[in-house]
DNA sequence: GGCGATATGTAAACGACGTTTACACAGGTG
DNA sequence: CACCTGTGTAAACGTCGTTTACATATCGCC
């Protein structure tokens, strides 16, 4: 998809350029579905610069597909996360909630999902290391419900740590995330009959009887 | 790494040189620990054949990876999980032998276990479908030890359907091995505990009190 | 108002990759 | 013996990410 020449940008307008390579390649990866259609060459020709000139913006395609990336995610916490913690009746409701909301973002945007979390630990720039992906992956917003939560006497008293709770959550969620972006055709159960099975039985195992 | 020209097959004995070429995709597999680092060129050179030769025994080169890990993955089986469930007093032990087994396996087989269960759908050659993934990924060992709990009433009785119960500790148990496998780094606590926690607690919401 | 520094961009190439095509040859079968 | 087929090679094609050398426009500064 060849484009007419982009205009060169004046000084100090770099980042509007960047932005533009950020809109084609992420254009490209919801239009193709599949990261291999997102090609330097191909998000040149969409922007309407030469293939050099990406350089000039992005070091190197593994951060422009992570920055790709981190811009769709930021969406979910502004998006998803906080309606549905405004909608929550309580600490608990409100983790289901949540559940639901990241299972579906990650089958809605599936290739996002998984440059972002099922990659290889070396495809991975520094600047989106573990700590950033705990932001984006919702852990700054569910820690403190989980925390309410404990402060309710909600949990097992013998469950003290917040982010244990938060990781056994996340884990579950991500393995049905990631199994439905890996494995979309596996006979599985329905997703929501599967989340809701795992989310009660995970809960059901976490909370105070 | 180059090796001496292999000498030509006979008629019928292709089977070896397969043989042979996974012998040294694996091995460049597990020597990288990087399925990048194996290149059709690289497996030729290993193996003493032109690249063009490895067409002659495999259609792609996805159709090599997968081969390659299906035979890794053929062995959990015989090497870990018989071992687990012999070893095990009831089945709902046996579970937990499992799950430990599992994540051990993927952890100390990363590539392979993102080759199997972490790719894009498109990138998986039809012999190695959803059906197949059933066997290897262990759900044929899980689904009589988890019908032998049913029948013995470990369960909640509302929960009927083994395969359900499966599904939800194998999303609990592959979540936590790909987070492993991605994100090695993470800061996370120690794999042991985030297992020990995520099975207690699954079970724990599965079980008849 | 010119000048140099710098941000922005291009043209061309490099080396590696998966894969295909055309060809070669050996060995079992009729 | 002739032929088909399994096995293998040489050479090329098109694509890819990336680098290098070079161009040019714009801004701050004297």
């Amino acid at each position: 998809m060849k484009v007419a020449p982009r205009a060169r940008a004046k000084r100090g307008e770099g980042e509007r350029t960047a932005e533009a390579i950020l809109d084609a390649a992420d254009g490209l990866l919801v239009g193709s579905g599949s990261e291999d259609a997102v090609s330097i060459r191909g998000v040149a020709d969409a922007v309407g610069l030469t293939p050099a000139a990406i350089y000039r913006h992005f070091p190197d395609k593994e951060t422009l597909l992570f920055a790709v990336c981190a811009r769709h995610f930021d969406s979910i916490t502004e998006d998803v996360a906080v309606p549905a913690l405004e909608s929550a009746d309580d600490p608990i409701d409100a983790l289901r909630r949540l559940a639901d909301a990241y299972v579906r973002f990650g089958v809605e945007n599936p290739e996002h999902y998984r440059i972002m979390f099922m990659r290889r630990q070396d495809h991975r720039p520094d600047q989106y290391a573990a700590e950033r992906v705990l932001e984006t992956g919702l852990f700054g917003v569910v820690l403190p419900v989980v925390q309410q939560g404990i402060d309710e006497g909600r949990y097992r008293p013998e469950l003290t740590d917040p982010l244990m709770i938060a990781w056994v959550l996340w884990m579950a969620v991500h393995g049905i995330t990631s199994a439905a972006v890996a494995m979309p055709n596996f006979p599985a159960p329905p997703l929501d009959v599967q989340l809701r099975a795992t989310v009660d039985a995970v809960l059901h195992g976490l909370l105070a009887d």
